[in-house]
DNA sequence: TGCCATGTTAAACT
DNA sequence: GAGTTTAACATGGC
C-alpha cells in the first residue's frame, strides 16, 4: 500500500539482507531469466514507488502497484505470492507486485532528482518541469511520477492543504511563489508521511486526506474526482484558492 | 456485505 | 499516429 514514504520504510526494513547469498528463489513471478540462486544481494535502492533488487549481473524491479504487500517471515494465508528469495537464516517475501528484471544499465537511466525521497531532489527541476504543464491542473501534476516520483493520491491532497492551493488550478495561473511553496509542501509532507507511518500515527496526522471537516475554518471538506487522472481531492473550499 | 481505494499500464477507442 | 478513455489487476479496510 504504498507511496514513496512507505517504499523508503520498506527499503529500511529489508536492507538487512544486503550482502547475504540467496539460497532459494519462490513465487508465480520467479523466472529463470533472473534467477537469483547462489548469488550475492548486492543492494537494494528505490527511486518513488518503486524498489530495485540488485545482483552482479541484473536487477529485479519490483512495484507494489495498489494492493502489493511484502513480509520477512512467509505468510500462509496469502496465495498470491510473486516472489520469494530465501537465505540462509532469513526470507524475503512479495505479493500481489509487478516483478521485473532488467540490466543494471537501467539504474543509470533513472532521473534521481525527481524522486520526493531521495537525497538527489532537486526543487529547481521540478519547478522547470511543473512549468511545461501549463494547461494541467496542479492535482494531476502532483501524480505525474516523472516529475514528482513518489506521490501518491494521499500527498497530493494534503500537500496542496498545507500549501493553500485549490487542487484545480492551472499551472499557468500559478505563481512562482505558488510553484515553490507546493514544492516545499509535497517535500516535507512526504518526510512527515515516513516518520508518522514508521510510529503508527499517520492516520491521525492526516488534515484532509479522509477527513470531514477543516481545522482552520471549521468548514466541510469538498470530495471531488479532479484532473485527467481522475482521482480524488479532498480540499476545503474555503482555505485553498 | 458491499464498496472503495495509498497505482499503473495495456488495450481499445476517437 | 496521436491523444484519450476504459478495463484490468487483486486485497483489505471500513
Amino acid at each position: 500500500m504504498p507511496e514513496g514514504p512507505t517504499i523508503v520504510l520498506m527499503k529500511e526494513n529489508i536492507c538487512h539482507l544486503i550482502g547475504k547469498k540467496v539460497e532459494k528463489q519462490l513465487g508465480s513471478q520467479a523466472f529463470d531469466e533472473f534467477c537469483t540462486e547462489g548469488k550475492i544481494l548486492q543492494d537494494i535502492q528505490t527511486f518513488g514507488k518503486q524498489t530495485f533488487l540488485i545482483f552482479d549481473d541484473f536487477i529485479i524491479k519490483i512495484h507494489l502497484k495498489m494492493f502489493g504487500s511484502y513480509s520477512l517471515s512467509e505468510r500462509t494465508d496469502i496465495q498470491t505470492l510473486r516472489l520469494a528469495l530465501i537465505f540462509d537464516d532469513a526470507s524475503l517475501y512479495f505479493y500481489t507486485c509487478e516483478v521485473s528484471y532488467d540490466s543494471p544499465r537501467f539504474l543509470e537511466n533513472i532521473m534521481w532528482k525527481t524522486d520526493i525521497m531521495g537525497a538527489r531532489w532537486s526543487d529547481d527541476f521540478a519547478k522547470y518541469q511543473i512549468k511545461k504543464e501549463a494547461d494541467s491542473m496542479i492535482c494531476d501534476v502532483l501524480l505525474n511520477q516523472k516529475i514528482f516520483s513518489g506521490v501518491g493520491n494521499i500527498i497530493k491532497s494534503e500537500a496542496l492543504f498545507r500549501a493553500k492551493i485549490h487542487p484545480e488550478r492551472l499551472v499557468k495561473d500559478l505563481s512562482e511563489e505558488d510553484i515553490q511553496t507546493i514544492i516545499s509542501a509535497a517535500k516535507s509532507f512526504s518526510e512527515d508521511f515516513k516518520t508518522w507511518k514508521k510510529a503508527g500515527i499517520l492516520r491521525k496526522n492526516l488534515l484532509v486526506y479522509q477527513q470531514k471537516t477543516c481545522s482552520k475554518c471549521s468548514g466541510t471538506f469538498t470530495v471531488k474526482t479532479t484532473g485527467k487522472t481522475k482521482r480524488k481531492s479532498f480540499f476545503c473550499e474555503a482555505d485553498q484558492i
